[in-house]
DNA sequence: CTGAAAGCGCTAACAG
DNA sequence: CTGTTAGCGCTTTCAG
């Protein structure tokens, strides 16, 4: 059933090494001989293996790409520029789907490790504890990471400017006119969601005494979302409008303002985060914080593999995306009567 | 850097046999023995070169997973149920897009075989010429699609009961008094997207004179359905309700449907097609046919690896999941102005 | 340009 | 229960 190089270097009348030259395009074979090697080689329908290959080259071709969960779109546009930018340069793609529990993901880790996979893109490695983290930084396998570690390290990572995305939303909503905010996010250990989380704190305080924002944790996913809309809902009467930390946790709280008859964006604005292809298609399409995520699937592997081929010490690359703001209709100007406050600024930054 | 069994052994005193089978916990070594040898390979941080493991055994623990796109939610729902399942089998995933173009698709199908995958999870088959699907069903390694071929084939295949699921949007849309509908789906070779249009046909045709149907062809996706969208209301203004292949081409007819100026479900009834998680959140919430799509991915794993454990002749196993209309707010009864019509029977057929 | 030989790191008989 | 010995299928020096 299968047919190995010795047969066909057998079939082609010469030795295996020859063989092995001739097909794998090495240069120093003659015209002639190789003809001989390729043409026994699809008579016989031969296919290399490449376990074997791997064994004695000691690169596999593949990459790890581990995430929290495949079924969040944002996932799903980096899966796919990643895996774009593999195939394009003959990797496979290992998907591992991680929930981003400790345990999974470390199980996860280690069988990429132990499968010789050429590089790791993860999503985060702040539920690994510093003794994992520290074995996968020795491991010799470049990592990248799309949501950077506090403090030091030595991983690349490819990120969208997510604290110039929070500034963005907060400001806007607050030339908008609206002086009771809330931001929904998720832990506090995510650190895209911390810049996010930050840069629209900055821009609440910016705006001195006129704003002021309550932000409330949770879980940052749909159902999320939902529960903490409904929370919000009842302990914060008062806000106006609210940034969420994604576009998917927005959806949820979508659905929470629903049900307790909150009009969007007529009793409340709403700006998300990621700009999924959904976010235009809900009711009210949804006024966002866009980040290339196929792009940044497509740099994280390509990062990846320049630090793969690389010789000598493994140097890491940091790389940051731009990101600006979508707007759409869930988001509305309101008369400010609270409070004085001085006129709205026309040129109010919106790139 | 990398430290392998031949040291382990060295460091443990025993040979590379007995550490071999103390690290792979065969029955047949002294607990004493195994004892010394984990410990050493603590010691040393062992790590097990899966590469090596594979080309001695022949099973590389891997399987591929080859679907169209996996932006498409559709997809990353297949993806993660078969993910969640191989991950429970100690099995890694392969992800592979192939936008359903023949050159990419082959090549994947080549590389997967090549890097030994114990069984390759397909989206379809029918972009493959009869020489290449002859070659992957002589490969010997088992074959699972999400979309039978037509005729007789030696792959298993999961599906919805996608011909049920169209009855039932015909069905349903007749029973709300429509008598001029439309089918807007995909390319022709789409198996699973052909027994739709026929459950569909077939519930027109049962409604006798009472109802006809036509059926537009294009690309199954957001674009297609923007486009067939934009064709359907110019060339058929008189249709009152839609039956989209699947949800996001559903989607692309809402944004056709605004734009010109059609409201849903007022001028237009529409059924979709998959029940994705975003169907119940744009506006207005799409009524459709629900699929187990998770359940889908699991179970094609399933059987993918019960044929692969399997001694013997490979036997195909063939397994169809059931469907359900899950009604939202995208249709609406209409009165039956223009032909003469029986009362709509309340005991409609409704799952 | 081609052949011979030595492994890559590991498992699997087969003896002992 | 443990050691010896062959390889899995391929690449890669090193001679010739």
């Amino acid at each position: 059933m299968k047919v190995t190089l010795r047969e066909i270097a057998k079939e082609a009348g010469v030795n295996i090494s020859t063989a092995s030259r001739a097909l794998t395009g090495i240069y120093g074979v003659h015209k002639a001989t190789r003809e001989k090697v390729l043409g026994a080689a699809k008579r016989l329908n031969y296919r290399p293996n490449l376990m074997a290959r791997s064994l004695v080259t000691g690169k596999s071709h593949t990459i790890g790409l581990l995430i929290s969960d495949i079924r969040n779109p944002y996932f799903a546009e980096i899966a796919r520029g990643a895996e774009d930018a593999a195939f394009a340069a003959s990797f496979d793609i290992i998907l591992c789907n991680s929930d981003l529990d400790p345990d999974k993901q470390f199980r996860y880790v280690r069988s990429l490790l132990e499968k010789n996979v050429a590089g790791i893109l993860m999503n985060s490695v702040a539920t690994l504890t510093p003794e994992q983290r520290a074995e996968l930084a020795n491991s010799g396998v470049p990592v990248v990471l799309f949501n950077p570690p506090m403090g030091k390290h030595s991983f690349s990572t490819v990120v969208a400017d997510n604290y110039q995305g929070g500034r963005l939303a907060g400001e806007y909503l607050i030339g908008l006119g609206h002086c009771r905010l809330a931001h929904l996010t998720g832990r506090r250990n995510h650190s895209n969601l911390v810049e996010r989380c930050r840069g629209f704190l900055d821009a609440v305080d910016a705006a001195g005494g006129l704003a002021n924002a309550v932000v409330i944790h949770g879980d940052h996913s749909y159902r999320g979302g939902y529960e903490l809309g409904r929370k919000l809902f009842e302990q914060h009467p008062e806000v106006t409008a609210i940034f969420a930390a994604n576009d998917v946790l927005a959806f949820g709280l979508v659905q929470a303002a629903a049900e307790m008859g909150k009009s969007i964006p007529h009793d409340i604005s709403l700006v998300g985060f990621d700009n999924l292809e959904v976010s235009g298609l809900i009711h009210p399409p949804l006024t966002t914080i866009h980040q290339p995520k196929y792009e940044i699937g497509q740099a994280a592997v390509e990062s990846l593999l320049r630090q793969a081929r690389a010789v000598g010490p493994r140097v890491p690359e940091q790389r940051v995306f731009g990101v600006r703001l979508e707007e759409r209709a869930s988001c509305r100007r309101i008369a400010n009567v609270s409070q004085e406050r001085p006129e709205i600024k026309a040129e109010f930054p919106r790139v």
